[in-house]
DNA sequence: TATGAATGAGAATTCATTCAT
DNA sequence: TATGAATGAATTCTCATTCAT
């Protein structure tokens, strides 16, 4: 709502390109988790970083560029976290334990994530698609989950033959169809979803269900 | 006293309120599943339907009830198919199966049931928790389900202290996340994931991993 | 909002010509009065009136022929009261007196003919130019004050040469003013105009105000 | 350092923030005029004022924002040359003279004045009661015309008791309505209103009328 | 006389994006 | 690097009015 043309021009930035950068892809993160890539607002994204947005423009080409931008972060990010998480040190199950609390964990902490991926399926992975730097972040939890999973059937302890992309995507999707849909969930269960005692609970159920399948009797 | 002779009207779209109402419902729900509340346009609905777009309005107010009515009947739909399912009837392994593959049809059937779900998430469930219907629209399933895993209880073929509620939401998340994010999914690991190799692959996993949860050795 | 298309024709209307009439004018007289002519809405009117909305156009062929036939009958209500009032019959103060008194009354009672009044200005007496049955209903005041003034002024009560136009448009301005402004005068003033009080001290300033002029001491 | 060639910006609307404001004001103030809020069109605004449609969303966030700044700059405006009416600089009788004359030409010379007050009043004062501005509104006439009342009584030239808001809005009231309700008056009385000598007619009738009131024999 | 269904032309407002400095 | 000014193309929604029975 500007009312007056400010003829000072006192309260620009200090100039610093990082910074901003850094500023805008936050705040684009924050707006395009709260309201998906149709409904976030370059305006609203200016404001949050508290930046001219013209600026977004000159750092990042148009929308649909910013998004991508704020997907591979969003990946990198996650990869990141997964890479810390070293299944090759510890037993199977576990490894298996770990996966599970790691994922669970993590979608709580970043709600943006779910919604980025939601928003980004919806559009048919087309910024994905076209970003090389986010294809190359092949998940490294495939290949350790793929070790885990070996180590146990080689110890006796895991059931064979188990495809570790089903397993991982199996993991991921009990966590995040929960918190994902929490919203119509809890309202049509009219129970509430997210305290913590419901969070352990879930946790414990979803561990539940992948050892009580991967591991023999 | 005979009717009028009933022109058949040419040009004219015949009035039908009823017709009339379908073809929006439809039209919409096909708008919305592909592009979300947000992305959706009126214009298009209305062309979709092959009415007038003011019509649109004139049965249901805005585009928020619009999308209202098209979840209330998205669920409506999901509900009946839910109740034809005689999960009582039948042992409880083969109800297990059953629902498991009751579920990964019905999504991959109903695409739009995803992302109108998804949208709705987005949306914080506002449209659910306003509408009157969405007490009625709690899943038949929860207690068929519960049943079974009773009768499997006491049977001795199932495990014990399995809560439903959990149960129903990870066999919906197993299907659901594989589906509804199968584009990034399949970006990322690059692997086909819709094929009916794939289908098959991904419903005997979930079944196994939920009967190898559930079964008692 | 219709939603069901009512097979059952049940509530129609009993059919009676004159009763439909009525009730669309009184009902589009609140409308117009309420939101002048531009904000007035057909829609509104046939809810109001209770009728379908295409019966109005059956009587009244469009919003401004409605719009002029409620104008029509505001200018015969007051006409018709204006004729009651006897001013020839008493002796001049208190035939002023009277017809201050009247006007002012007449307008609290129908604050609509205000309202109806500033719409029709608002359109340069559009629809009144255009209605021979609105024009030949000159005020029957104009020649009965016309009358008091003269035999005011041969009994020496009053003084001579006041043009009896300029005497009823002082009065009526001084009633209409108030009354059609009472909204921003009283926000501006920060005072009460219309409650009990307020409105006898008006009416008496308006009486003091003319018979003060009027009046040869 | 010497700034920039300022090369006169040809064809295009050459960037003056202030400027555009003004310009967009003013259009609208006619626009309000001639067609009331309701009447009024964004586009015809635009248009008259030579600006892109969204500049004036840009400027002032909608409709009624905008006819809110209207209306303040219109009392602004008023008020400000109320100011210049030294009343309290000469002789009462002559005070009141002038204080009728200016009202008197100053709705003559400002026509949109009083048809935004009427658009106001329709609405119920709903701008002004929530423009902080309208508190400083309050007319510094109120104040000059309580000191002329107040000279004029001690000095035993005119009547005591009289209230001056009551007065105020008595001469404004005898003023407004003769030129806000000019198109039904001549057309009901079929007399011209407006040409030069019926003017000067009414000014000396609001005169008589308010001095023969005011001023003791 | 009476009504529900349907519509075209417009209305306000929104939004990503570019211009000029 | 940074910003305020400005815009065109939509987009939702409104409204008087007509169609068909």
């Amino acid at each position: 709502m500007p009312k007056k043309t400010s003829r000072t021009p006192a309260e620009t930035r200090p100039r610093n390109a990082d910074r901003s950068q850094r500023d805008i892809l936050s705040a684009a993160l924050q707006e395009f988790a709260e309201f998906g890539l149709g409904g976030a607002r370059m305006d609203r994204i200016a404001e949050r970083a508290g930046v001219n947005k013209r600026l977004i423009y000159y750092y990042f080409e148009h929308k649909d560029s910013l998004f991508t931008a704020v997907l591979e972060h969003a990946y990198e990010n996650i990869r990141g976290e997964e890479r810390q998480l070293n299944l090759s040190q510890v037993e199977p199950i576990e490894a298996i334990r770990r996966l599970i609390a790691f994922t669970w964990d993590y979608y709580i902490a970043h709600p943006e994530f779910l919604t980025l991926l939601n928003s980004e399926n919806l559009h048919r992975a087309r910024h994905l698609k076209q970003s090389s730097k986010a294809q190359s972040l092949n998940s490294p939890l495939i290949e350790s989950l793929a070790g885990v999973l070996d180590r146990g059937v080689r110890s006796s302890v895991f059931r064979a033959g188990v495809d570790p992309v089903q397993l991982y995507i199996s993991i991921a999707g009990l966590a995040y169809f929960y918190l994902s849909n929490v919203h119509t969930l809890s309202t049509i269960f009219g129970r509430e979803l997210l305290g913590p005692k419901p969070r352990l609970e879930r946790l414990s159920h979803m561990t539940d269900l992948v050892l009580g399948y991967l591991v023999r009797e």
